[in-house]
DNA sequence: TATGAATGAGCATTCATTCAT
DNA sequence: TATGAATGAATGCTCATTCAT
């Protein structure tokens, strides 16, 4: 029941590599913030053009329709967080109750910095097609394996008492992202930082951990 | 600081309130499950029409926009929670830690029965014209609302212990809908009633009550 | 080669006369206005329902078509200066100089009042459809032949010389609305007096009249 | 109190300039030609399309809207007597009463030669929207105060007499057009040389000559 | 590699008009 | 006589995408 991982490639139809990975981010950059600013479907091609600077019908040697361009953009937030992640399953001698807290605070900045785009990313994503949408919903899925595997490091050591470390690790997958989706209505009470100490409590007690084993 | 409400009114053409009413629910119940399907972008007002079986033209006698329909459908999904988080405010006798099961689950129930039109809902309502968002934003707001005061009461109690009860409401409302927006990654794992159970574990967990408090 | 005048019914699906005068009055009253203000097409059906209080549906029993209610419009002005020109014809013994600044005169008060009206109508009608369109030049053209017979009088008593008295009459009859059509170039330059002194002095003038003769 | 002369570009999102001329030709004599035979509202963006032989979508690169058409239309057959009127403010020497038999018979030529167009344009003009009308009634203006420097100069030597010439100029500018507008009275009564007399006699009338100075 | 010209399909919305009672 | 419900056919305009060079 093992889940595969897929991965998209964007193709586009120019050989030079290092050049693609230029224009695509070159693409990325534009198109992210307008569609952070008016979304995925009030995000014309046009302005993708001539906000990136890249000529309309050039773009089209770089991807191939403009949902290729939401996933691109998918890819550059995912790429921002994903070492972090992944830093997660490499350091396995850590403290598990250090290293998470580590990780949720880390991973809240990242959140904090790209605000919109998370928030765009996770309203319009629906809209991807087929192909896209799977190597998404894949890279999501192994971010919760690395959380995962953080519970049951920490479960194990005595740290954490969960009754299923899977569901506990979606649950922070989930709640991870709070901030962008819900935080208009308590963004404006609490400082960044004060926002985190809140969280990670709350994350922490979720996990069996209270306050006094956690000072 | 306190918030205020907003209510729209989707006004229509027609003066029996009846057949309004009647054809709102046609509308919404047609336009519902094409958004749910191909997202509100992707859904045409022609296909609303035939699907609901109403006169193109003539369903702009009960509506004004295409806006208006999507803005009719959050309100018809949010008609069916609204009495489980009103409750919450009347009961103010119950013991605070059965109402937030009780309420829980109650809820888990409405999100498992309208898992794809709940999906579509917060994916899709960034779209909603300025007025109509606001008052979706408010109603969800007023929600919140609802669960602070019961986990104030709680913590009054002495059975719950939170920082910040008003994050803790937010962190609920929040995680509550979990399962329409990231069952893809669970669903097929738990049995519905094991993944409650799950659910309201790690939920009391976050607002400070041990297993052994809660057995 | 004489020109046969041709009328047009607007038929209407009531019996009563008295009353199907009354409901085209009331909708022409209401239907003017707003073409005057907006304009024939931009004026809808509902409109000058809601305007003249008559229901929409109830208004095609007495017009057939939005059409008719143009050349209702028009039938409803021609009716205003109608007795004008006509007792140019039933007043033969006058003096003809007299006459025409009577006429003259009157008919500039006319259009001074449905200034906007009237702009209206000679923008509009060329809208009507085939029937209503005859129907209104052939009123027209009723109209030069009265203006006709009276510079023929006047030339017959030396009072005005012009080479040719048919074009002169409808070089009369199309500069007369001058004020409606061009108005907003000197309107705000002469008082209304002024203006008729001056239009009445170049009519004469074309006629072949001097002043010193005039005075 | 003196008027300023208002102009409108109308923008195409095209730089080649003699490109963008050629098309705005293009699409002007088939729009021109439609409005002629239906008005400007009876004409469908996808006529002027098929009848221009420029892909519908293509056309808003050159226009921004169906209002920019009617104002293309407007300037196109402004330009036919611009010059016209234009001359008569350069050659201030020659004799004012050669000068406006020449400048009338000119006129009256090229409206002979567009009266379809013409009277479209003076009747659908009021359809066009603010920002155009003004150029629109601008350029009108600008006319008229060509035509009146003409009748001053005539005055000024004696040749013509007239109570005012800014009226008077008024006047001619709106008579000139009496073809297009009224012609379908009178047209099969004269040549067109025949009409061209009748009426410079009358006009020349009008400003205070009687036939015996005028040969 | 890079660009300007060109296209086809679609979409929300409006409106005059008719039906049923 | 009078009305509210219902319809069919348009219409201006936009947009992603491809062509030709």
């Amino acid at each position: 029941m093992k889940r595969k991982f897929v991965a998209k490639k964007v193709v586009s139809r120019v050989a030079n590599e290092e050049l693609v990975a230029k224009r695509h981010e070159q693409i990325v950059r534009a198109a992210g913030e307008l569609f952070s600013k008016k979304g995925f479907h009030a995000t014309t091609m046009r302005e993708i053009s001539s906000s990136s600077g890249i000529n309309l019908s050039y773009i089209y040697k770089y991807v191939a329709s403009k949902d290729d361009i939401l996933y691109l953009f998918y890819e550059y937030l995912h790429k921002q967080w994903h070492p972090i992640y992944q830093s997660l399953s490499e350091s396995e001698n850590e403290n598990p109750v250090d290293q998470l807290k580590n990780f949720l605070r880390l991973f809240l900045e990242i959140i904090h910095k790209f605000i919109d785009e998370i928030l765009t990313m996770y309203t319009e994503c629906r809209h991807l097609e087929r192909d896209s949408l799977y190597a998404v919903l894949s890279q999501e899925s192994e971010m919760v394996e690395a959380i995962e595997k953080l519970i049951v490091r920490g479960v194990n050591k005595g740290s954490f008492k969960v009754k299923d470390s899977f569901m506990a690790a979606n649950f922070i997958q989930y709640i991870i992202v709070i901030e962008a989706l819900r935080g208009w209505n308590f963004r404006d009470r609490y400082t960044f930082n004060r926002f985190v100490d809140l969280f990670i409590d709350l994350v922490l007690n979720a996990l069996g951990m209270r306050e006094e084993d956690n000072e």
